[in-house]
DNA sequence: GTGTTAATAT
DNA sequence: AATATTAACA
């Protein structure tokens, strides 16, 4: 009777999984954008750990930004873990899903600058993206972009061979309005494959400043925003840059480079969707 | 595997 | 609405 229940007991105790068997809970329960919000779930380096209820711009780090070269991999994300499953093999295939990237004005122009700079020949996905060098910017990312782009080109050069004058209109309003905040090469619309006109390196050379650039995106209402860490190749023309994500909240703040589309561009944005600016002059 | 395009999904 | 993802194909 008694021995019996005591003897039960035991073996079922003995059957329990020791601490160090249990399975992480965290990492695979909670959901992969709380994961990413949080910097956990990267298999390490989990050196960002403070607990503010609020992050305003506080996951980046206040310091001016380090030289390029000398950032091997400051407890930033490593990219093998965000390309999506892309190299990572022994690890459970987790299913993060990465914010959606916020294409703004300035990440635009290093697209059209790099776009200009390759060429149109040269001016694939892969290519870009690795001429941008922006921290966590992905293939995809540059082929969908890349994929309105050329819509975006086509119409204009489709409008503006009728010989009509003005343009603006035809198409998406808002995505014109990002395309157009960054002047279109010349050589862009109908190129004869061949022919390599002047370079406007000095377009490119504007952004001498050393500055990082890193993507961050928002989800949806999540308000968590991302630093995209680990890039490969560093190009002597487009150093890396940071976006800093702005709040808006709803007061007309006017920066000295209050250029008109971004002011355009907040007043469409009734969303307070994070609003990226960059450090830049540009 | 990469690039392009159209369609579709979130 | 803006961007991602997928599918089909070169």
């Amino acid at each position: 009777m008694r021995e019996d229940d005591s003897n039960w007991f035991s073996k079922w105790e003995e059957q329990l999984p020791k601490p160090e068997e249990l399975m992480p809970l965290t990492q695979t329960l909670i959901t992969p954008d709380l994961a990413i919000a949080f910097d956990i779930g990267t298999s390490h380096t989990p050196q960002n750990h403070h607990h503010h209820h609020h992050h305003h711009r506080s996951l980046q780090q206040p310091s001016p930004i380090s030289t390029p070269s000398s950032q091997p991999n400051s407890g930033e994300f490593d990219s093998s873990d965000l390309g999506g499953g892309g190299g990572g093999g022994d690890e459970p295939a987790r299913t993060l899903k990465r914010p959606r990237l916020v294409w703004t004005p300035q990440l635009h122009k290093r697209f059209v600058d790099a776009v200009a700079h390759l060429g149109i020949k040269n001016a694939v996905p892969k290519t870009i993206m690795q001429l941008m060098s922006v921290d966590g910017l992905t293939r995809e990312n540059v082929a969908s972009h890349l994929q309105k782009y050329r819509l975006y080109l086509k119409r204009m050069q489709g409008l503006s061979s009728g010989g009509g004058g003005g343009f603006g209109s035809g198409g998406d309003p808002a995505t014109d309005r990002l395309f157009a905040s960054s002047p279109v090469p010349p050589h862009f619309l109908h190129q004869p494959d061949n022919y390599l006109p002047y370079m406007p390196a000095a377009a490119l050379q504007q952004q001498h400043h050393h500055q990082q650039m890193a993507a961050v995106a928002v989800a949806g209402h999540h308000h968590l925003h991302r630093h995209f860490g680990s890039n490969q190749s560093n190009h002597q023309f487009l150093s890396r840059q940071s976006l800093q994500p702005v709040h808006r909240v709803g007061t007309p703040v006017h920066n000295s480079v209050s250029s008109s589309y971004v002011d355009d561009l907040e007043s469409a944005q009734e969303k307070k969707a994070l609003t990226l600016f960059p450090i830049g002059d540009d």
